[in-house]
DNA sequence: ACATATATGTCAATAAGACTGACTTATATC
DNA sequence: GATATAAGTCAGTCTTATTGACATATATGT
C-alpha cells in the first residue's frame, strides 16, 4: 500500500476534497469577521479596540490569571500587552493585586466596569452562536465545539475547559 | 406568556447558557488564532502579511473578480486594499486586466507566483481542518459548516456557495 | 447631449496593534 | 550566592487599518 492511498494521508489532498475544504476555509474566515465586527464596534465608544476585550475576556473568564498566563494565551508580546493593560488599569477596568504566594507574580481581577462591558460583549456573542446553534438544526453544537477543538494547536486543546 | 420564559428569545440568556456559549467563543478564537498563525509564518518569508493572503485568495477563488467586489467580501477600506493590491501587481502575483464589457471595470487574475502561493497556503489550512474533521468524528462537517453560515451576517450567508 | 452615478485610483495624515531589542527590578529557587 | 522567573519599560519599526479629499474614466438615465 502507497502513501497516496490513504485519504487521510496529511500529505494527499485530491481536488474534490480541496474544493469542499475551501468552503469551510471561507465559512471561517466570515464567520470570524463578523462574529468580531459586533463587539468592535461597541469597543471604539470605550477608546478600546479588539485587543482590549481579549484582555477583558479572559481575565473575566479566569480571575486571578497572571500577566504570562494571559500573554500565553493571546500569544503577543509583553510590550504588546503592556499597552492594552495599562489603559485598562489606569480607566479602572482591570485591577492588578499582589501574589502573596509568590511576590513576583501579579494577579489580574475585573473591576465593576470592566466586568460590565464584560458582560455585554460576552452576550452579544453567545446571542450570535445561539442563533446560529438553532439555525443548524439539532445537536450540531458538539459537533461545533469539536472542530474547533481540532484546529487548536495540540498543546492548547482542552484549554478552555480546564481553564489554565 | 413572558418573553423571559422562551428560551430562544433573542433577549434572555441564563447562566448555563452562557457558560455554554463562552466555550464556544473560546474556541472559535483559539481556532482561528492557529488557522492563521502557520500561513502568516509563510507570508512573512514573502514580505506579505495576511492581508495579502485574503486578496490572494479570494481572486484564486474568483478569477476575475472585480475589485468593489473584493472589497465587499474583506469589508475594508478602498485605500487599504490598494497598499495591498499593488505590491501583488508589482510583484506579479495578481494581474489585472480592463474589463471590456464595462471599461469602468478591473478585473483581477492570478498569476503563476499567485496561484503558486494560494495553493500552498490553501492546502495548509484545508488539511488543518481535514484533521479536524475526523478527529472530532463522522458526519461533523455539516454541522460545522452550518453552525459558521449560521455566526455570518444574514447578508452575506450563502457567498461561499454562490460565490460572487 | 448632458447630468449623474459608478468603478477605480491616489495623496496625506492618523491610529491600533503588533513586532524586535535592550534593559531594569523584584522575588524565587537551586 | 548564582541563576531563573515574573513583570515592567524605553525606543524604534512595521502592517493594517482608518478618515477625508480629490481625480479620472466610463456608464446610465432623462
Amino acid at each position: 500500500m502507497i502513501a497516496k492511498c490513504n485519504p487521510s494521508d496529511a500529505l494527499s489532498l485530491n481536488e474534490n476534497e480541496l474544493e469542499n475544504l475551501r468552503q469551510s476555509i471561507e465559512l471561517l474566515f466570515l464567520a470570524y469577521r463578523d462574529f468580531t465586527a459586533e463587539p468592535d464596534e461597541i469597543l471604539s465608544r470605550y477608546g478600546f479596540g479588539r485587543a482590549h476585550h481579549r484582555v477583558i475576556y479572559f481575565v473575566g473568564r479566569n480571575p486571578g490569571m497572571t500577566v504570562s498566563k494571559l500573554l500565553d494565551i493571546l500569544q503577543i508580546t509583553k510590550q504588546s500587552l503592556a499597552r492594552v493593560l495599562r489603559q485598562l488599569v489606569e480607566e479602572g477596568f482591570i485591577e492588578k493585586r499582589l501574589d502573596h504566594k509568590d511576590g513576583r507574580r501579579r494577579l489580574l481581577y475585573l473591576l465593576k466596569k470592566g466586568s460590565e462591558i464584560e458582560i455585554l460583549l460576552t452576550r452579544l456573542q453567545a446571542k450570535r452562536i445561539r442563533a446560529a446553534f438553532e439555525l443548524a438544526g439539532e445537536n450540531v453544537e458538539s459537533a461545533f465545539k469539536n472542530v474547533l477543538r481540532g484546529i487548536i494547536n495540540e498543546k492548547d486543546r482542552g484549554r478552555v475547559i480546564n481553564n489554565l
